[in-house]
DNA sequence: TATGAATGAGACTTCATTCAT
DNA sequence: GATGAATGAAGTCTCATTCAT
């Protein structure tokens, strides 16, 4: 009743593109204008479908939402582990997160519903939908990378540390992304200094840090070891 | 024209105790729910009272916001001026920051309704009621500290550097309230690290140079004991 | 307990103005606003007295509608009652029409509630509140005057024929109430030739009718023997 | 793009008749409790739907009554058109002046939402809406048929003189319809000799008047040359 | 399966009325 | 008696969700 088999594959992939593109409005729109005020209407126009084919692949407004964040999740991981992959440890760890903050920096840019999301999580703990929260994966998949890279960090200050750095970061990019130019731009550039002079009395060698070098670095190494609480 | 003056003195702080009431009613909800999801009808009735009394001080939702907002704008101006106020440049300023980021937690925990405006500030843009956001005060008013304290900062550097300190202490600080223990806390206590090797490449030799040497070091290590709350 | 008489009767005196006060306010702000969008807050505002005042003397908003409108009944009777006194029947009909209309006018502008009223009234039936309304009294009125002024006026048409001029002149009056000048006032003027031509056919041989003469008179006389459907 | 024709051809049928049915139950409780008191959950409700249909077809109560005006003004247009056209100039002009009050007249009964519109516009000048009010058209629409009947009325009065007509009759219209019988149709009966006498003086030949005739024509002829205020 | 008209709960807001002072 | 803060019913309007076509 449905027709011929190589009719139903368009078919499947004409529904996909669909979702693509609700996904996308609904990105876009959570983003110009929160998720509250959003209207599943006006996403569902802004995919140039019907409010019906919006409903016909989300129950609801949240699991739209749900679903919006579960895709940036999973982008969120491939850009991660782009970053982490060519990178071994020969690179001095600076530049690593150098990287990570631009590679973050240009996601961003290129998907500017991410910011929506990351938003609309931090307003509404209701709102954590599947699984962890965004920040909270990424500061997770920090903690081997610190392993490595950074000796004097205590095993048990490990997360604590990486959430930080992802904390702050993620602060600077929205604040990057609301206020223009010049002073949003000024700001997130000066996310790789904060962080940098962050990480440094944790790393072994100063391979060329920012933040200082010579007994400067020694000096930190020491300090380095915090104690939370 | 009301009457007698000694009746009209407990009418009055009536009202003032349930314009009060309102606010404080106000605050919690939002920070509950969030600006958009926050109903009237809730805040009427968290502040024991009709709705009808709300809209007696206030003309609508938006401006029970921008009510609360600039009592915390005040707030947050008296905050910075005691901080700021008892701090002659004999102090070293590690101890400042350390003492601001104190002080804006201690703020922020007993002020809960304070981040729902920070949050729903930063949220929505259209909401920057009455002169600045509040942050970008904070920031202003930074400069003259920094200018004093940090002869390596240049100038026009200033503005973009105190505001990475002050959003990235807001950052923090939000993600300690809405994390619970025991991260958050962790999170937060870290922030006085995070800010003060920030800092430091800015500041003189004094009691901890640039990024740190000799017994700056040392000093560094003592105040590296931080202790939040 | 509410002291001495001579007291008493000042009270009195400060309430019965008051309570004119606020029948003044309301005419007002019903004229300009009308029943509905009035408020009771408004019109106590008007009064320069508390909204409790006005409550003490009207039970409701409806009562205080009414209570205007039996005031302006008065007004209108006494008006009435003015121009028909100094007529006697050698004064010519027309003169009297006149007089009347230009009453009526008169009246219209020094009392700008009374437009209130009048229209209010004709707008919803419901709030026809105190006997009858305003117009059929002036209609019935007019009867005995018809009785004497218009012997070809047959005594069964008498009240038709007053309530179509009470009308009309009502209707011109509102309109150039309405539409200010110069519109308004050249249709008011027009109100006298209204009414007097369609009076004249019932008159006697036309004591110097502005609308005829002579054999027309007759003509018309005929053609006054109106059959009401 | 919504499927095949005669799909649709019912689809947009049914969202006619819904629109209709909801002026025409907005017009029936304008008509019954005015403008302000109307609700639009009664008339939703009158015209057996929802709140939110009221809603799809206007954006607010006051476009509702724009709409319900927009129609009215057509139809009295269109009625207008009808009578005038049938007419020429041999018809007597007391024979036109009949077929219009008889046509709207008639109007005014099968059309009870019509008397609302006109009362409410008679009420709040605020509420003028698209173009000019209904009575103003008419009486912009009497003009040439005057230019053409009445030689006798100065070009420059012929508005005024169309303005008292229209308004008069309105008058009458609308008592009739709230005085139901006896008193209102014998008043309504009234209207033509009103508006016949009133225009008898303007006009050349007394075309068979009711209102005179011979040389009774001649005295009003003179006495037609009023001057306007 | 797609569409979008229809639904109605619930939000914000107003204002007549009450009543403590 | 006067005052006006407090109350809350009721009105207008929005928008997530359903369902006939």
């Amino acid at each position: 009743m449905t027709g011929p088999l190589e009719r139903s594959i368009p078919a499947q992939a004409r529904s996909r593109e669909r979702l693509e593109r609700i996904l996308d409005a609904a990105a876009r729109v959570f983003d110009e204008v929160g998720y509250e005020a959003a209207t599943t209407e006006a996403i569902a126009e802004a995919a140039e479908t019907s409010i019906g084919s919006v409903y016909r692949f989300f129950p609801n407004k949240k699991a739209l939402f749900a679903a919006l964040y579960t895709r940036y999740l999973e982008k969120v991981r491939a850009l991660f582990d782009v970053v982490a992959a060519d990178t071994d440890d020969s690179v001095p760890w600076e530049q690593v997160v150098g990287a990570m903050i631009d590679g973050f920096a240009a996601f961003h840019e290129s998907e500017p519903g991410f910011r929506a999301v990351w938003l609309s999580l931090a307003l509404t703990d209701q709102m954590i939908v599947e699984g962890e929260a965004l920040n909270r994966q990424l500061a997770e998949r920090l903690e081997p990378l610190f392993a490595r890279r950074f000796p004097h960090l205590r095993p048990a200050d490990r997360r604590v540390v990486a959430t930080v750095a992802v904390e702050a970061v993620s602060a600077m990019l929205i604040f990057a992304a609301r206020r223009g130019p010049p002073l949003g731009p000024a700001v997130l550039a000066q996310a790789k200094n904060l962080i940098i002079r962050y990480l440094a009395p944790y790393a072994t060698t100063s391979s060329g840090s920012a933040a200082g070098a010579g007994k400067g670095a020694r000096a930190r190494r020491r300090s380095g070891k915090i104690s939370v609480r």
